[in-house]
DNA sequence: GGGGTTACTAAGCGCTTGCTTAGTTTCGAT
DNA sequence: ATCGAAACTAAGCAAGCGCTTAGTAACCCC
């Protein structure tokens, strides 16, 4: 009759989830959250996207918070690597400077599903999953920063306030995320090509 | 209790909506789309913050759509008459530009429940609330292209692509509702005197 | 003071929500 | 062949949702 209780049916909530079912609720949550927003999405919703019960969606993600902060840290992950490895690529300040926001900016416009998440909807996470996604945003802030001061060291940057030309970079490439929509004229490598130059011009000496 | 002799007003839509409670509620709306969203807003929260009972919003508002679609219409009116005004009070290409932006800076600061409404909200209007919205961007875009021809024209700007600078400069001063909050280091004036400078950087000869 | 209009509320209806429970199927390891 | 864990679902619960209904009180004009 009464089966043996086990220990746990749902996985903890800091676990990766890994899997196929868990891949394809993941890219339907992305889908469902960044046309829809995470309030307006049902996780009935993201279950039909995956093919799967309402009830399945339980079985690899603790709950629909859950699933958004997975989504969230992913996200933030993927953008870091993006700058760090946009910035490694090249040696100058201003080269390193234009290789930052094209491929942030194309970033945001390529992935742009992802990016309105990693933007617009990790406010309404719990304040602890917040706190570890700020963690990951400080270390993409402190990038743009250093480069900025490498520049004003090297003498090829003028920035009067180094603060507020972080914010105004990373800025213009964020926003790209609100206004992109696939089938628009720009591709993202456009895009990322003329944002890179723009930056450029906001620093000049 | 009081009660105030109010000129018109009936729950239909599109309706201005003056009034006492009109106001408050539309107050009480606004902080609480932007703290929460509008899907994460219930409207007894609403009516909660506006000391009205639930049924108390239908009064005046037909529904809760409705009363973002007001929302969304005035802050988007506000926000055209910000930039219109700023350009009117310059008359060289680069005053006009230095104004607009710096105005629309702080003006995405001072009002940043507003603004966030307008820029984050608004694409879960209906599709007819939103085409008519739609409209008044196309006027505030329109400002500034015109300022950035003029200053072409006139041999202050160099602007190689139009149409994405005119979309970065309103993305650095949009990204600002984003970010901003009140009890932060620099003032709504302080961000829009930087903003105005760093729009000036973006389309030096 | 009667008639009409407006602002408002208490109660609640029908529905959807996030999530749980109880159970079945699948399958690799023994 | 049997076991145990994992993947999955049908059904449903409690709570909350947007919004309506029925009714009350206050006001204005005649």
């Amino acid at each position: 009759m009464l089966s043996t209780m086990t220990a746990s049916p749902t996985p903890a909530t800091s676990r990766p989830a890994a899997g196929v079912s868990a891949q394809r609720l993941m890219d339907a949550a992305v889908d469902a959250f960044a046309d829809n927003g995470f309030h307006a999405t049902s996780t009935r919703d993201i279950a039909a996207r995956a093919n799967l019960s309402p009830a399945g969606v339980y079985v690899h993600f603790a709950s629909k918070q859950d699933l958004l902060f997975q989504l969230c840290r992913r996200g933030h992950v993927l953008a870091l690597e993006i700058v760090a490895t946009a910035r490694e690529g090249a040696d100058s300040p201003p080269a390193q400077l234009v290789a930052i926001v094209s491929a942030f900016a194309r970033w945001h416009a390529e992935q742009f599903r992802t990016a309105r998440i990693v933007q617009y909807e990790f406010p309404h996470l719990t304040p602890e999953h917040r706190d570890e996604i700020l963690a990951l945003r400080k270390q993409i802030d402190a990038v743009v920063t250093d480069v900025l001061q490498a520049g004003v060291a090297s003498g090829d940057f003028d920035v009067p306030d180094l603060a507020v030309t972080t914010l105004a970079l990373q800025s213009l490439a964020i926003d790209v995320a609100r206004w992109y929509e696939p089938g628009i004229r720009r591709s993202p490598e456009t895009i990322g090509t003329a944002y890179g130059d723009l930056a450029l011009r906001l620093v000049h000496a």
